[in-house]
RNA sequence: GGCGCCAUAGCCAAGCGGUAAGGCAGAGGUCUGCAAAACCUUUAUUCCCCAGUUCGAUUCUGGGUGGCGCCUCCA
């Protein structure tokens, strides 16, 4: 398949370091508030990258940090710790803080059907490996300590911007609000390996290290995580496009320094979910979770089908407005599945499941074309063959697209059949049912208004009728 | 200020040099007393603008314009 790499900025044919295996790193969420539906428009896009991997045989061993640890919130050591500034805000301890919103993420991620990721490690779990790789930058000449800290040189690099041709004179230190240079580095892109300096007495997470006691800088968990659990070289690297720099730069520095040779070959980046105001954040504008999406009575699946109806390289405006759109879609792709579900299923037409697959992985090859890949749904729906053909490609794709299609209308079948079942003896049911009768009676002696009374009488009920060919039929809405 | 991504109908969106997929909304039709649903048909002479390359450009190149992002909180 192809796939668009940061690194080399076009799309490369993807070839793993190891034939038929791939190993993939996401950096995970930092757990002091809750994930905002852009966060996991991120960890929906990398879980298709995943499966589609799967999908066409590949063994898949997948990595995610928890960063429970250290994230300040200004450039020089003067910032709060953003764990320490939920559990602050929430009264409680940062680990207290650190498993709830753990558990919260992982809630969100079942609820949109992102797998987990086979290791999820956090970086409190890891300490002692950020120390030995912090030791042996610290040997090789590549850091050096100034203030109490440990910082990065990245002087000692031949190339540090990675992703960008930034020139470090063209950088502006402090551009955004509340950003203070850290007089500490040699260089101006130098970064905080380790910290000894707390500046707030009550920092509750803090490790013996040969240093001093302190804790770990933000990017450092990332690149000893990822080699402790997958080695010294990476297949594919994840993240949000805002990681690229500076983290990304900085992981590549840090682990291309310590290993001596090239770390990981593709850089998948995820671009942004905007509002109409902008950036969707964490610290600033409207709050969208999957929460408020349910509570505004949202399957979160048709939120994965938004965004999977888009490319992950391209910038997308969330609106309800397109959010309803893909309600729509996703309600009535399920109602056609069902009307499916009913016919007479047939034998599996082999020759057709496969021209029809060839075209859905036509457009996941290229670059995680994933709006192709529900258009391929529909190019199924559209075929001429037999429903059980259908309802196995449309299986065999939600492998991928895991927007439980199959599943709903199956479900949705299944209550029409107990509801069929329990309505012979429900005496609301029964009343219904009369007044269907009632009605389909005035309807033949014209009296329409006498027919129109008796649907506004069962409207009022929460019953709606609908007049098919079959006759009548009726939905109790709740 | 520097660097990068992007620009296609009312909205979302595909398209990778050969004459504009798909979805939502809209319109017309079938069915219907009406409504709803379902199904069928239909909706961009043109892809932000200006040059250039080419037999041919939405696709490539250069220059504009506009939007977004990054430049030590961020996915």
């Amino acid at each position: 398949m192809l796939l668009y790499n940061t690194l080399t900025r076009q799309r490369d044919e993807f070839v793993s370091n190891e034939p038929g295996k791939v190993k993939m790193y996401t950096c995970g969420p930092t757990v002091y508030h809750y994930a905002h539906i852009g966060n996991l428009r991120s960890y929906i896009m990398e879980d298709v990258l995943e499966k589609y991997l799967r999908y066409i045989g590949y063994d898949v061993t997948r990595v995610m940090n928890i960063t429970d640890v250290g994230h300040l919130s200004s450039d020089a050591d003067t910032g709060e710790d953003k764990m320490l500034k939920g559990a602050r805000r929430e009264h409680k301890t940062v680990m207290e803080i650190a498993k709830f919103y753990t558990d919260a993420f992982f809630a969100d991620c079942k609820k949109l059907n992102i797998k987990t990721p086979d290791v999820v490690a956090p970086a409190t779990s890891c300490i002692d490996e950020f120390i030995r790789v912090i030791e042996s930058l610290l040997e090789k000449d590549y850091a050096y300590e100034a203030g109490g800290n440990i910082y990065f040189d990245t002087s000692k690099l031949k190339q540090y911007y990675v992703f960008n041709d930034f020139r470090e004179e063209d950088l502006e230190v402090g551009v955004r609000e509340g950003v203070e240079e850290d007089g500490n580095k040699r260089n101006k892109a130098d970064f905080v390996l380790w910290f000894t300096k707390s500046k707030f007495d009550d920092q509750e997470l803090k490790w013996d290290s040969p240093w001093g006691v302190g804790y770990p800088g933000w990017h450092i968990e990332c690149s000893c995580i990822s080699m402790k659990y997958l080695g010294e070289s990476l297949d594919i690297h994840c993240g949000g496009i805002d990681n690229a720099f500076p983290h990304h730069t900085n992981e590549i520095a840090q682990s291309e320094a310590y290993l001596g040779h090239k770390w990981c070959n593709y850089w998948f980046h995820v671009h942004h979910l905007n509002t109409n105001s902008g950036k969707m954040s964490k610290s600033s504008g409207e709050f969208l979770t999957v929460s408020l999406l349910e509570s505004k009575g949202y399957n979160p699946l048709v939120y994965r089908l938004f965004c999977l109806q888009s490319h992950y390289r391209k910038s997308l405006v969330f609106s309800y407005e397109n959010l309803d759109n893909a309600a729509t879609a996703y309600n009535k792709i399920v109602a056609r599945l069902l009307a499916l579900l009913k016919e007479e299923q047939g034998e599996v037409d082999q020759a057709a499941f496969d021209s029809l697959k060839a075209g859905f992985c036509a457009g996941l090859d290229s670059d995680l074309n994933t709006s192709l890949g529900v258009t391929a749904i529909y190019d199924v729906l559209k075929a001429q063959t037999t429903p059980a053909t259908k309802l196995a490609l449309i299986e065999d794709f939600d492998r991928v697209l895991g927007l439980d299609l199959v599943p709903a209308a199956k479900k949705a079948l299944e209550a029409e059949q107990t509801a069929a079942e329990t309505a012979s003896d429900d005496p609301f049911v029964q009343e219904i049912e009369e007044m269907i009768r009632q009605r389909a009676e005035a309807k033949k002696a014209k009296d329409y208004a006498k027919a129109d009374a008796i649907r506004a009488d069962l409207l009022a009920k929460g019953v709606v009728l609908e007049d098919t060919r079959e006759g009548t039929k009726y939905k109790i809405e709740k």
